[in-house]
DNA sequence: GGGTTGACTGACCGATCGGTCAGTGTTCTA
DNA sequence: TAGAACACTGACCGATCGGTCAGTCAACCC
């Protein structure tokens, strides 16, 4: 329940700071917010509490503080989808593949945002929105939506809908493959390349046979 | 961070017990179970905090009860799957948004799945997916299976993975909505159905052009 | 009417919480 | 070498946490 911006430089910080940064990304995403103490920070960055209060003046400004430069270092894998002379088709798979690998690289970053979301306080909200996905998220839609101009697409499809539902797809991988693998008809929980590959091809071409392709609900679905 | 089990029956409780298994419900969905306080929770309920240990020997117990009572009536809409007298398409579309309108109508439920998703103990993740999701997502499966055994769907595609866009489409909306909102590009974050319609759309069809759709990547993404 | 049972309360308990403070080293500099 | 600046610590603070307990009150049974 902190309040705060996440916007603001200064990503350096000496060594016992970054300690400490360390240990509260690790618990705070693992336990959060609530659940961890200073004293439990402290301890595993290897000093006392007091000191912990040295470097960050409150608890709350600690978590701000992990959140800046969980969100600051964001690997920008986007790159994927540049290089027009690759078929669309390909470079989408390529950004899926590589999106999805990224979440689970950096779970504890993906599980950080992940509480983010669940608190939701609608400030806070509007700010992840602009500062830490909006670019993102934009470029994305901007390179579907080029994509469908050049033809490469259906004509009435909708770019961000496409980026949402490739986003999610990853998102919620991420967050239900501890469920998903007790599933006896799931085969992909424990394989996110498997998923990756499985999502594209159903998101390129649907789920109808190709003979099925113009009738029943299919048109009427536009909004 | 409480342990126990989600099983067993009794869901009866007086006019006390009920009022404080809502009193917790809300609490619990909105701020997570260390950030609130069995004081809090009693007053909401209108009595004494002593009172609440009366009818919950613990924290803990009430949490699991809360848990409980929230996993035991689930309205069950798969019925929309049924009636093979409609089209496939019809019956999948019917389905996502009769789903999407569930989650985000009992959105305090959804909300308490969420968190529990997200603590992620692999012996209650285990748990959660047998006892709570289990059954209705292996009849989800089964039908998309049956559909394509009929021919109405495509003859490799993976019925758990439609299963699973499916349902990680409608909770990536749910838990995503509030940031969504705030992007510009995206018409749908404030309408449910919409959302539907569009996910189905993409679902059934895909997003290549029609006559796209033998060539490039799309045959080499089968697993 | 006496006794039991169960819902309910205010006062209390030890533990832990976030945060403070006086003081101790170490290091760099004038 | 004096001293300012800084990293760091143990002890402490008031508040709040989950949980306990003795006792009150009303309803019921004999």
């Amino acid at each position: 329940m902190p309040h705060a911006s996440l916007l603001n430089t200064s990503v350096v910080g000496s060594d016992a700071h970054q300690r400490i940064l360390a240990a509260a990304e690790d618990l705070f995403a693992e336990h959060g917010y609530d659940a961890v103490s200073m004293h439990t920070i402290a301890t595993r960055a290897g000093m006392c509490k007091a000191n912990v209060f040295h470097h960050f003046i409150s608890k709350n400004a600690l978590y701000i503080a992990v959140l800046r430069q969980a969100c600051h270092d964001s690997d920008e894998n986007l790159h994927k989808l540049e290089g027009a002379h690759l078929p669309f088709a390909e470079r989408l798979a390529d950004f899926a593949r590589e999106h999805l690998r990224h979440v689970l690289e950096r779970h504890k970053v993906s599980r950080l945002i992940q509480r983010e979301m669940l608190h939701s306080d609608s400030s806070r909200a509007q700010e992840m929105a602009e500062k830490v996905f909006g670019d993102k998220f934009q470029h994305l839609v901007a390179v579907i939506r080029e994509g469908r101009e050049r033809g490469e697409l259906r004509a009435d499809v909708d770019p961000a809908m496409v980026a949402t539902l490739l986003i999610g797809a990853n998102v919620f991988f991420f967050e239900a493959r501890d469920l998903l693998c007790h599933f006896p008809d799931v085969s992909f929980a424990t394989d996110p390349d498997r998923y990756s590959r499985h999502l594209v091809d159903i998101l390129l071409r649907g789920i109808l046979p190709e003979q099925a392709l113009t009738q029943s609900g299919a048109d009427k679905t536009l909004a």
